[in-house]
RNA sequence: UGCCCGAUGGUGUAACGGUAGCACAGCAGACUCUGAAUCUGUUUGUCAUGGUUCAAAUCCAUGUCGGGCAACCA
């Protein structure tokens, strides 16, 4: 293992290796591109989640592997999905996920700055250059939005060629035309509009002459094709809506498989990596720029199986559904998949990187088990947190034979494997808080905890031997009187004893509350939705439990950035919702707890 | 009932005609002032049937199963 904490992250994996970075990998033997130019293009729609966390990873990954950039582009071509709130949140999210990995390949482009227009084989061409590893606000994303100009003159010479053409049938009379599957579709009867006619009527939808629905521009190319995303599929469609980025300037915008074939051109994009639903479409994105006649090298559009994670729900619409329902707290609830919830909850980017390399990329649909996701976060999070002490669910211990009003500092360290965490000292006195857990009255098998008559180790501090049990007039234990070996602090004459527990406490007059949030998974099945079933019907009723813990005194300077463990229960981190002198903790993921798997076997 | 894609232990993946490996999970043990971590061992797999070949997870054929595709969404 190696050693380090928050401020000395761990070494990235090695290198990973799948089909499509092979595929990279013998383009840049080939030298086929001069530069291998990936992107990420998540529409504004919704916050990004732990699906675009593995879209992110291998995009970037990409970049930075094989020498390349990756460009963050806003697929915004519908306005009336999109919002600049999105935006914002999605720039934080890809900047938190790389920062320290990535940021050189991180593409952006000058604030406000659109392609350049270059006349290129006697047509005008458009390019649109990405400025890498120069953080600064001069700069922003790129914007399918920002290309609205070119798109509508690469359909104006998509009509030239006799390729295109303005459609006046309406959406309902449009799917009898489509056909079926199995059975072709009919030409429209606008199919055979002249260029002049078609160049004027698109000219004219642009004005703002016609209302939603009332045209369309139409590829020309095959309605018996197999694929029925060749059957004249849409290009442009008038909508008279505002845009977050354009404003009203346009009424007319284009489709999803127009816009963004070109604007991968337009950015120089090489490889165009997106999910497997695309697969189908790749023939249009081909089509597109092969009959644009266009002057540069064309960019490759490849697909990969997205990320299905057990437990959760990754589709914007449900998440959506989630905070709106109340049933979460919001986008950022740390029992959300979402990049701002995950962070919340205190998983580090590394680890989420780490789990983007573990689950390696395919076009095999699968289902990913939390486990692998938890093992990530475990793996990453031993490394860097700080062992601290504290109590979450207190029972009162008296030390009899250890003078009242006495204090003593004991040394801890805060990190096992890693020597420059550095140490901290812990308060001891003869009254104290354990965890209640840690005792039983009536032991269950193997049980080494605490027990009547018998012994356990305090932590860092001593032995000590539970002599009596008070209860309360309801029978509930109260509090545990207990004797300390005097001698065997560490360092002390009896500290050597064979003593198979030990157990966490803190001083009772030293320690401090804290409100600490128990986070747990979401669902309590790996698949909500199976079988169509109502993702409520198998929510979990204990996601959240808040508790208010007993905290060694070094606690109330926890920083938020730091990671903490609280030893044998969790990983924790400070939430945003502290305040100074009012803690407030995220339980990010438990300890793994042998012992409570083997005491719940029959 | 058209087209496209896929199938390797419980789960996720590797092997690119030449010993089926890794990770997670599980199980067993060692160690432990965290029942964590660490270490050791271990159970379980090439969808089926043919074919090509000295040799097939890999190439071919057929079948089976799963997924995607008929928004003026992305």
């Amino acid at each position: 293992m190696s050693n380090l904490n928050a401020n000395t992250p761990a070494p990235e994996p090695v290198v990973p290796s799948d089909f499509i970075r092979d595929l990279v990998a013998a383009h840049v033997a080939e030298g086929k591109y001069p530069k291998i130019h990936t992107r990420f293009p998540p529409e504004p729609n919704g916050y990004l989640h732990l699906g675009h966390a593995k879209s992110i990873c291998l995009n970037f990954g990409i970049a930075r592997e094989f020498g390349g950039a990756c460009n963050l582009r806003l697929d915004d071509t519908n306005p009336t999905q999109e919002e600049a709130e999105y935006v914002e949140a999605i720039r934080t999210d890809v900047n938190w996920l790389i920062a320290g990995w990535a940021d050189d390949q991180l593409g952006l482009k000058p604030k406000g700055k659109t392609p350049e227009t270059v006349i290129a084989k006697g047509s005008p061409d458009f390019y649109l250059p990405a400025v890498t590893g120069t953080p600064s606000p001069a700069v922003e994303p790129f914007y399918a939005s920002d290309y609205f100009d070119q798109i509508y003159a690469y359909a104006q010479q998509l009509i030239e060629k006799g390729r295109a053409f303005i459609c006046d049938l309406s959406a309902a009379d449009m799917e009898g035309y489509r056909g079926a599957p199995d059975r072709p579709g009919t030409e429209s009867p606008f199919r055979h509009r002249t260029v002049a006619e078609n160049l004027d009527l698109f000219a004219r939808m642009k004005a703002g002459e016609f209302p939603d629905g009332a045209r369309t521009l139409r590829a020309k190319i095959d309605m018996a094709s197999p694929n029925l995303w060749l059957r004249d599929p849409i290009l442009y469609r008038i909508k008279h809506a505002a845009h977050h980025h354009t404003g009203t300037r346009w009424c007319l915008y284009p489709m999803y498989d127009f816009a963004h074939c070109l604007s991968d051109y337009i950015e120089g994009i090489t490889h165009s990596i997106c999910t497997l639903e695309f697969e189908v479409h790749r023939p249009l994105y081909d089509w597109i720029l092969e009959s644009l006649a266009l002057p540069r090298a064309l960019p490759r559009q490849y697909e990969f199986a997205k990320l299905i994670p057990s437990h959760t729900i990754v589709s914007k619409r449900k998440l959506i559904q989630l905070v709106n329902d109340k049933v979460v707290t919001g986008w950022d609830d740390p029992r959300l998949p979402t990049l701002s919830g995950i962070r919340r909850r205190g998983v580090t980017a590394q680890a989420l990187r780490a789990f983007a390399y573990h689950i390696g990329v395919t076009k095999y649909i699968s289902l990913t088990d939390v486990s692998v996701y938890e093992h990530a976060i475990r793996d990453d999070l031993n490394q860097r947190a700080l062992r601290r002490l504290a109590v979450l669910r207190p029972i009162r211990v008296v030390l009899t034979n250890y003078p009242a009003g006495q204090t003593e500092e004991l040394e801890a360290v805060n990190h096992p494997a890693d020597e420059s965490a550095g140490k901290r000292n812990l308060p001891f006195s003869r009254e104290l808080y354990i965890e209640r857990e840690d005792f039983a009255e009536v032991p269950p098998p193997k049980f080494f905890r605490l027990k009547p008559g018998g012994e356990v180790r305090l932590k860092y501090a001593y032995i000590i031997r539970c002599d009596e049990v008070i209860k309360d007039a309801a029978g509930n234990v109260t509090e545990l009187r207990c004797t300390a070996d005097l001698e065997s602090k560490s360092g002390g004459a009896t500290a050597g004893r064979k003593i198979k527990g030990t157990i966490h406490w803190v001083s009772a007059a030293h320690a401090i509350d804290a409100e600490v949030r128990l986070y747990d998974r979401l669902f309590t099945e790996a698949e909500p939705e199976l079988d169509g079933r109502d993702y409520k019907t198998v929510l979990n009723p204990h996601s959240l439990e808040v508790i208010t813990a007993k905290c060694e005194p070094s606690l109330a300077g926890a920083a938020p950035e730091e990671r903490y463990q609280f030893e044998r229960l969790a990983f924790f981190t400070l939430d945003k919702d502290s305040a100074p002198g009012k803690p407030v903790f995220n339980r990010t993921i438990t300890l793994k707890d042998t012992w409570a798997k083997q005491a719940g076997k029959p």
